[in-house]
DNA sequence: AGACTCTTGTGAACTAATGCACAAGGTGTC
DNA sequence: GACACCTTGTGCATTAGTTCACAAGAGTCT
């Protein structure tokens, strides 16, 4: 069938990587990409692609392959993309500080509008351009810049309530690289960065590899 | 049954929350929990819980629950946490800054030994006690501190090149932040966390609640 | 001892995701 | 127009993961 019905989690954490795997195609220039090519530039298999796509609609051409520009144009379509989602960095630490000063996302439409700190010495000051206040601001910066995101970037023991704040404010989407459980109402979609978990993943790997292959 | 077998991969990703949610517990008391406690520290369901534990082996005593300390020691036997793998860190910009900055890291056992960068002005400092070094010297960082995980926190552009740098040099295991599709030999494991897809991820949500819900 | 209360461990049903394989449909050539 | 050649779109089988629901133990109380 065709683009109405619901795209598959798997399917919609995907369709970011075809679009970064169509920026190999310049604008303007009318190209095809096969199922092949895009797998390879998004690093999966053709049959994904294919399946992946077909949630969307039928916007390939059998025998030849996808237009480039327009297949570009569907995928953001569907993720929105034309939006742009205003960011609150949580925590101007080490990493808030990282992603603060990181353009990659203000040119995907995700701009740090602001940041809250709870040091006295951060408060008031602006790093990187992003101004930063304190955590009880939080509700004042979201109304003011619309915002749409909020990143905790906080340590894990005040997570729990900047996430707390979040909601009060009415934010509905977290990206939270706290090593901690989060709780918040359904309504709110939390994504769980937890990089130490991702190391210790490749550990366990690592370990197994180790106990089988020899001493 | 019981310990052997494989471990279903998307149960070796939650065995580090479990670990985590047993931090709860203060060690050398004995303490029990159940499936359903550790559900709520890990943030899960408990039926995943107690599947995930029978994977490992039955250490639980049925009407009582799980004695927390053995459970960690089993967890960890299982993840491997008794190892120490060292990490090099390649690209000591703003995020290879952060992450060498990072204590939560070396507490797990993953210790940034060393870093190296292509700018001139970084190579031979030492950054927050992480010494930077020349991108051709990485071959000798992995020998001299067996080095077992490498970390990508280059431009995209030079994530691929540093890749095959750190393939060359024997490591198995890359996390990798830079927006691109790596390519290494079957036998490398690599995780990709991708923050600009996170956080389309969370728009694609936004989005579509903002269509249904209402203008 | 027997009844009652817990909570584990696990078959079994269910759901999601993947990958195969091929018909359908399009292009180009003679 | 017929034929050869592509590549999509998708039905289907397979595999992976989740969730249910309950029997099997283990403790407790009378
Ligand atoms: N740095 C990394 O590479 C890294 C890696 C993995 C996970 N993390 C996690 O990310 C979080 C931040 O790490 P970091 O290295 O930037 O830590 P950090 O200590 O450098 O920064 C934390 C910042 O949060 C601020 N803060 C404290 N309480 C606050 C509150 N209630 N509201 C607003 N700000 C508050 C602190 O003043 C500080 O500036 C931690 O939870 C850490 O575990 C960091
Ligand atoms: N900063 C963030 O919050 C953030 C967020 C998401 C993704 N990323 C990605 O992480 C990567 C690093 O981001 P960043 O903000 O730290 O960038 P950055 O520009 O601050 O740092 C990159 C560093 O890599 C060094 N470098 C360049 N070529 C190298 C090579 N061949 N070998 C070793 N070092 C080399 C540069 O000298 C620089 O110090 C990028 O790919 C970026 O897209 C960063």
């Amino acid at each position: 069938m065709a683009s109405p019905g619901r795209i598959p989690e798997a399917t919609v954490a995907r369709l970011p990587l075809y679009l970064r795997g169509l920026d190999a195609f310049p604008v303007g220039v009318t190209a095809t990409v096969s199922s092949d090519e895009l797998a390879d530039l998004a690093g999966v298999n053709a049959a994904k692609v294919r399946k992946d796509l077909s949630h969307l609609g039928t916007y390939g051409t059998r025998g030849v392959g996808y237009d480039a520009t327009f297949l570009r144009f569907q995928i953001s379509l569907a993720l929105g993309v034309a939006n742009v989602w205003p960011v609150v960095v949580c925590g101007m630490g080490n990493l808030g500080r990282a992603l603060a000063n990181h353009t990659g996302f203000t040119d995907r439409g995700f701009p740090v509008v602001a940041a809250t700190d709870s040091d006295p010495d951060k408060i008031g000051t602006i790093v990187d351009g992003v101004p930063v206040h304190a955590p009880s601001q939080l509700g004042d910066i979201v109304r003011r810049f619309d915002v749409a995101i909020g990143v905790i970037s906080t340590p894990a023991g005040a997570a729990q309530g900047t996430a707390d704040a979040l909601v009060a404010a009415g934010v509905t989407s977290i990206m939270s690289f706290a090593p901690t459980v989060l709780s918040a109402p359904d309504e709110v979609e939390i994504r769980s960065v937890d990089l130490a978990t991702e190391l210790q993943i490749l550990g366990f790997h690592l370990h197994r590899s180790r106990i089988a292959g020899d001493s």
